[in-house]
DNA sequence: ATTTAATAGTTGTATAGCTAACTAAATGGA
DNA sequence: TCCATTTAGTTAGCTATACAACTATTAAAT
């Protein structure tokens, strides 16, 4: 019934992806959410919630129970700094270290596979719109 | 960081789309997810549960929840077909009638709008390739 | 006809997401 | 310096979503 409309068939999309990665990252114990905000501080090294937010698109209520959950996962660790006393630094535990290359390889043999399925190129101009589509409307 | 994923990119716009067309149905006090459920329903005039969640592409207890809130709302009945004892067809109510054209308006301006910015023909070539994707993977 | 399978829906339990309201700390005037 | 404003983060309360376990009913098999 909706075929020409964008907001049902991204949502649709979205739901149909969430539950290919989370088979992907399972193995982990962790969630997609989790795996993409984990992810970002183990390639920042460092990094505080606005950040954060800003980085994955959500907002500064979601990233704070995400980083909950990682904390209580042992995978991450805040850690005062000492310019702004409002906010703290997120870092990896040694934990998160060991998977980190695991974790990656995870989510790109998921991309691999779709990509298989659908062209390297239809992927990667769908990709392209989405960002397109995301930053104008922003 | 994540530029090149279809997960990140496809989940992060769904999350924007859902605030506008959040936007667009809270005139009418319902949801995105109740919009275009009741629009189904007021589609088809009769529906049962199953062909339900199809047509919307989620889970047999999503739609049972959500079914749950139209009806608690005063949009559907639930009313029992005499074919088949466990199921029921879901019916929209007057109430629904009444809004069943400004809704579906609704919708399609906030289209128009997205239309408008980003272009028709780059808007029509991302929701046939989202559609692709979607049914490729299923 | 009776037992087994499959199907339709609901409910329990969990995560992810949002907005709004809140606390605490930093910044900027006056 | 002190008050007002902004910024960082958390908490409350809600919807949407899924999977798994459940009840009830129908269909199929022997």
């Amino acid at each position: 019934m909706f075929e020409q409309c964008l907001y049902f068939n991204t949502t649709s999309l979205a739901r149909q992806l969430e539950r290919e990665w989370t088979r992907a990252f399972k193995p982990y114990g962790l969630t997609p959410s989790q795996t993409f905000m984990l992810r970002v501080i183990l390639s920042k090294g460092a990094i505080i919630s606005t950040d954060l937010s800003l980085e994955l698109n959500i907002s500064k209520a979601t990233c704070s129970r995400t980083v909950e959950g990682l904390i209580a996962l042992g995978f991450v660790t805040k850690i005062q700094g000492d310019t702004d006393g409002r906010s703290h630094e997120l870092h990896p535990t040694l934990k998160a270290n060991n998977i980190s290359v695991e974790i990656n390889k995870a989510s790109s043999e998921v991309t691999k596979k779709i990509k298989r399925i659908i062209g390297s190129k239809e992927f990667e101009t769908t990709v392209k719109n989405l960002r397109e589509i995301s930053s104008s409307i922003k």
